[in-house]
DNA sequence: GTCTATACTATGATAGAC
DNA sequence: GTCTATCATAGTATAGAC
């Protein structure tokens, strides 16, 4: 009988912990707003937190949020802005310290897919299930950032097709599939899990493999 | 260069078509009231579409509709249970008539679970993800339900382990994975797409299979 | 079961003093 | 930049006639 000992049962989140990247999460009231942002919108979502609960977890009046962000709207895209250039940022950083072999490349793409969604969980969940809370005018830019990010994905892999190491029933689907897994992780790894962020980096980064190989042997 | 023709660009749910299964979508205006808040919580959140809203597209008055549900959340409620015992029957069924070789039940799970999110991807995208917005105590027979879909997952592959014919990293993670990318394709399918259901759940089960034999090779 | 009317509260956002 | 006070509207839900 399976073991039922690891069963994590997240409704939307597990981890409670890790909110905005550290080089974002600084500055004063600004900040603070954000923070209370993320974590409202986590929890209730988008249109479920009130701009008077924003500011009291944030420590100030409602009123207050105003001289900081125009509208609740503004507060979500930055979020998602944040979120998406993390994301995008680490991909790029992987590819560029990965030697040339195509399943070098995508074992570093999707570990960095991967660590995202577990180190910063809650900014993952908010930038990718609360998208369409914001006009397309808005999300326009973050869509953007998320069609590059896809593209890094689609450019190794089809160069391992290419080179004949990689034969995947269809690149597209692979690449949906393999950031879907990645995408989930988000919501259920909790620092409490069994396994270390490295660890489950590298065992996605093995199931990505099996899917890329998928028709090789 | 990678083929960016078939790129898709989902912010949530890309079908419009398809609402409720069949068996459930008929009666009355009970059912038009379930068809109208599926449509509008997919679109605007559970916690961003209004009673009002919701009655005006099912032709009613706000008022009519506690003659149908005690609130807004056993609206949602209800949608939850419709689609995650819809995904659940689908999963049984599958396994009952695929003989008893594990690949063949891995992948005859699989048809079945991309087929419910391609299918009925409007009911899986606000059953996946409207979930926090229900109390614990209402949110509990849902979460119990999906537990025992991940269960069959669980039980098919640990037995493909114990057999010899998988070994995946981790089987918790394997399922997980497994879930994850098909529960996504609920965010991307549209009748449009270029291939056919069957082919999309054909992909994915040749990918489930490249992740839980991930480390045979 | 459906309607009109309405109670009561919460909402996003603004005005203006400090 | 932060506050108090407030506007105008929209929110869920209920009362009671038909």
């Amino acid at each position: 009988m399976a073991d039922q000992g690891t069963a994590i049962r997240a409704r939307r989140l597990q981890a409670t912990e890790g909110d905005l990247p550290d080089s974002v999460a600084s500055d004063g009231t600004r900040g603070r707003i954000l923070e209370a942002a993320l974590h409202l919108f986590a929890e209730t979502s988008y249109a479920g937190a009130s701009i008077r609960e924003i500011a009291t977890a944030a420590g100030v009046q409602s009123a207050s949020l105003y001289a900081h962000f125009p509208s609740k709207e503004r507060i979500l895209a930055e979020i998602a802005v944040i979120g998406h250039e993390e994301h995008h940022r680490r991909l790029r950083h992987a590819l560029l310290e990965s030697r040339p072999d195509p399943a070098e490349q995508l074992t570093a793409l999707v570990r960095a897919h991967v660590r995202m969604h577990c180190e910063l969980s809650m900014l993952a969940v908010v930038s990718n299930n609360e998208l369409h809370s914001l006009s397309s005018a808005v999300a326009e830019p973050v869509m953007a950032t998320r069609d590059s990010s896809t593209q890094l994905f689609n450019e190794v892999i089809q160069r391992g097709v290419d080179l004949g190491v990689f034969a995947p029933a269809h690149v597209w689907m692979a690449v949906a599939a393999i950031g879907g897994m990645g995408i989930r992780v988000a919501n259920w790894y909790t620092p409490g899990f069994e396994l270390t962020i490295d660890e489950v980096a590298d065992t996605y980064a093995d199931f990505a493999l099996g899917i890329v190989r998928s028709e090789v042997h």
